[in-house]
DNA sequence: GTCTATATAACGATAGAC
DNA sequence: GTCTATCGTTATATAGAC
């Protein structure tokens, strides 16, 4: 049995993982676009804004979703909800970038080991936990991707092309290092995100077979660790 | 270098995989439905409104796609369109549920040898080549498949466990009879589906490395092969 | 009374449909 | 081309807190 670089619940612990905390910063960080002066009141609608959002583009995509499903999803007014953001378009952007934000910071703060090994493995538990913890929001992102406007995806840059580059990085540091024994570390690490996003993509039918993100994460590393030598 | 059970070229010449082919198919199947009587002209303008529909569905989603859009992409008018379907939902429920039949036919009579470690590899290679010539059409059967209604959403969900129990039956089979030496032949048969998906929805990632499907192929064998033994 | 947040209702544009 | 429904959006009225 693989040895985990740490538990779910310690990694939960560490750190507030939820949306709320999302949606929180995407306040704060767009504090000229909101128009609601009460942080605390404007950080609990948009919460329920994006989960709305979220929900709703599961369903239909985020453009088969109306913002009169919006209003009736969250309970608000049309008028209310223009009050949280300028355009439906620009709703999207703010979810998304806010979102990316969080996860590179998440990814960063939990694969900080300077061996490569650990570190990957590090890596791989942080992205399966927080998928784990934020699945919804992680399929929105990788389902809705294509909705990102052309001006701004030079400045936002693809959160799934952010991930690949950051396990391609630690493969080519362990490479050069001779922790691992391995051709083309950008295949690998192309391996290595279809085996997460797989995690999030697929969560019904894991959760059906009762399999725990742990053990999930064992087996992954396992899988992986048997093309590294 | 692992050897293929078969090139890529080989695949291409046993039967005719294309578009057009199921645009064929489909005008055959719902000859009811389609006014036109021509039926080679039918095909060659359904094969035109699928191609839009996909290729448009590839940059906004299929609900973000209007008629109008569909006309222009096409060159037809809409009171052309209409002649060929009876609505947008209509429309799309026809060209999933050919596409599904047309998928599972060539899957099916590839991977067929009594040896499970070869057919393990031709199932790989069949399922990889096949996503290769029809990138686009698993793509947007992928993205895409939460606007079928849900009667037909069953059909969906038993064709992707089907896609995964015929790679879970192999390895069950090769457990049996000693050729593999794993646990858990149910996850590994996700791992390899992750990987499968991986080609066709990532396609524009591959091909700017120049990296061709059967090098692709290659790769998860040998990469799902180290799991194996 | 003043300021902030929400609700109403209607605009022009565009959707699917024929 | 034309129909009606609905889209995103916004001007304006209303309600509530201090």
């Amino acid at each position: 049995m693989n040895e985990l670089p740490f538990t779910y619940q310690a990694f939960l612990s560490g750190a507030e993982i939820s949306l709320e905390r999302i949606c929180a910063d995407l306040v704060d960080q767009h504090r000229d676009k909101i128009q609601i002066k009460k942080e605390k009141l404007a950080a609990r609608n948009m919460f329920r804004i994006v989960s709305a959002v979220i929900s709703l583009s599961q369903k239909k995509g985020f453009q088969g979703m109306s913002l009169r499903d919006l209003s009736e999803e969250t309970g608000m007014s049309m008028g209310a909800l223009y009050n949280y953001f300028g355009s439906k378009e620009e709703l999207f952007e703010m979810i998304y970038s806010q979102g990316r934000v969080f996860v590179f910071e998440v990814l960063r703060s939990h694969a900080s080991d300077d061996n490569p090994d650990v570190r990957l493995r590090e890596a791989i538990c942080a992205h399966l936990y927080l998928s784990e913890a934020l699945s919804r929001v992680f399929s929105f992102f990788f389902m809705e991707a294509r909705n990102l406007s052309l001006p701004n995806q030079k400045n936002v840059i693809n959160l799934e092309q952010m991930t690949e580059s950051f396990f391609e990085d630690i493969l080519q540091e362990g490479k050069q290092k001779g922790s691992f024994s391995i051709e083309s570390p950008e295949m690998i690490a192309a391996a290595i995100k279809a085996l997460l996003q797989n995690w999030y993509l697929k969560k019904y039918r894991f959760s059906r077979r009762k399999l725990t993100v742990e053990n999930y994460a064992r087996f992954v590393i396992g899988f992986v660790s048997s093309n590294l030598r």
